[in-house]
DNA sequence: CGTACGCTTGACTCGTGTCAAAGCCAGTGG
DNA sequence: CCACTGGCTTTGACACGAGTCAAGCGTACG
């Protein structure tokens, strides 16, 4: 659950590698990255909209969200990231951010100039590639999350959240059979389905009423994975994973 | 306001230029680029959500739109595209498509293969750079739709929906002062913005009762346009243009 | 031990959905 | 040239999901 004996860089290479088989050289290249770390407390911006980093944040641990705000103050969450993610990205050809992100939990970031970035691309294409698809995997959920909701209601729209969370930590290996750890206030959860906190906790009172979640603190788990990805009407086709991590 | 004297990639080179300022050899490369022309009528998927295309759309005229369904058969917009761009760009990338692409009016799209662009980005880094960017701004509009559709009501969904056309529309040079075409129906509208068709039709006859918009068959006229960008927290910057287009 | 934050509950309100019927074209074919 | 048709828009009545407000509860932490 803890870094462990990785070096930061190790989820997000294990990631791209998944898809793209990097070569040696391609991986040492991302290995020798130079990376600065730095430990934050939760429900903290990372970076602000506006803003032009000069660096992309690299999700070591914890959790982090990207929010985005209404003229009246009401918040909107448009994504969760995890451990190995890289939640900026987009700001290495965005010179302004059009979101904000912060911590939902205490994390552990690295971050890693542009330019560095930008040299090792313009020698490996293939890296270019992965993380170029990395984005576009990143639009996918964004995708996914408007039709989650502009078009189901909200038992549903919170059965796809935690099922789309369940399928991303065990990607990563941060979630066994069927429990994982989501350190989430109701209130952030209500801003990430767009409802009120107030109904997100009778939603979850219904969803544990069903049995199609239990949980303990932080932890929860899921006792009947199918039953719950047909009440979310959850595929897992959008997060664009490699069948063995999905089937899982 | 028709394709005209134009090539079919004209209006997309002009777009990537306009930020990335490429050489002459680079537009070469772009304008050398095949590209096998069709003709399609309204209300016709182009492709469909599972394909592996092996070529990419670049919409010459008229207007598309990308979607996906419940399990319940609910429909949700996930976005317009115009004159211009390339609805499926992420499909360089990603083997297989999580949503469909569909007209809404009638179109001129123009084909070129996955191959081609590979090789175009392989040889020319900054056009890959201003590709990949397309697809970052297309991430961004997804974002401000989720904020959209979960933190607005009707009302304000639909003044800023319409301003997005409006922008989007002036920066392709398809839209004067404050008129342009919006061929959509009510029901597309809704499934735009996550309502029903009936409330759609409730909120526009509110929005002309306020003189935020006027319509004359499918001609749409915003008389104050900081009027309408006020009552639809609307800022354009989420959708990265560059100022003089976005001033105007 | 208290204070703060998050969770839970109930009552009431309100925005939207649903249903069903009617009106309005624009295109088609006789 | 006109009646027919089908799709889109408009209307009204009614139902319901979800928001809001306000109070009380639990619990972790200083």
């Amino acid at each position: 659950m803890t870094a462990g004996p990785h070096s930061p860089h190790t989820l997000m290479i294990r990631k791209l590698e998944s898809i793209f088989r990097l070569s040696t050289e391609e991986k040492q290249a991302l290995h020798d990255l130079p990376v600065q770390l730095q430990l934050l407390k939760a429900d903290q911006d990372i970076v602000r909209i506006g803003d032009s980093p000069s660096q992309c944040c690299l999700l070591v641990e914890g959790y982090t969200c990207v929010y985005k705000l209404t003229t009246e103050g009401k918040r909107q969450i448009v994504a969760f990231y995890v451990p190995g993610d890289m939640p900026d990205l987009q700001s290495l050809h965005l010179k302004v951010l059009d979101n904000s992100l912060a911590t939902v939990t205490p994390c552990t970031v690295g971050f890693i100039q542009h330019e560095d970035l930008r040299r090792i691309c313009d020698r490996y294409p293939r890296i270019t590639a992965a993380l170029w698809r990395e984005t576009l995997v990143d639009a996918s959920i964004f995708r996914e999350w408007v039709l989650n909701v502009g078009r189901r209601d909200a038992f549903s729209r919170m059965a796809h959240l935690l099922c789309e969370f369940r399928v991303k930590l065990k990607a990563v290996g941060l979630a066994e059979d069927d429990t994982f750890d989501l350190p989430l206030t109701q209130g952030e959860l209500a801003d990430a389905i767009g409802t009120s906190n107030v109904h997100v906790n009778r939603v979850l009172q219904d969803l544990r009423a069903k049995d199609l979640i239990r949980s303990k603190g932080t932890q929860v788990t899921i006792p009947d994975w199918e039953k719950l990805k047909a009440v979310a009407g959850f595929d897992p086709l959008y997060l664009h994973l490699e069948s063995e991590e999905v089937a899982a």
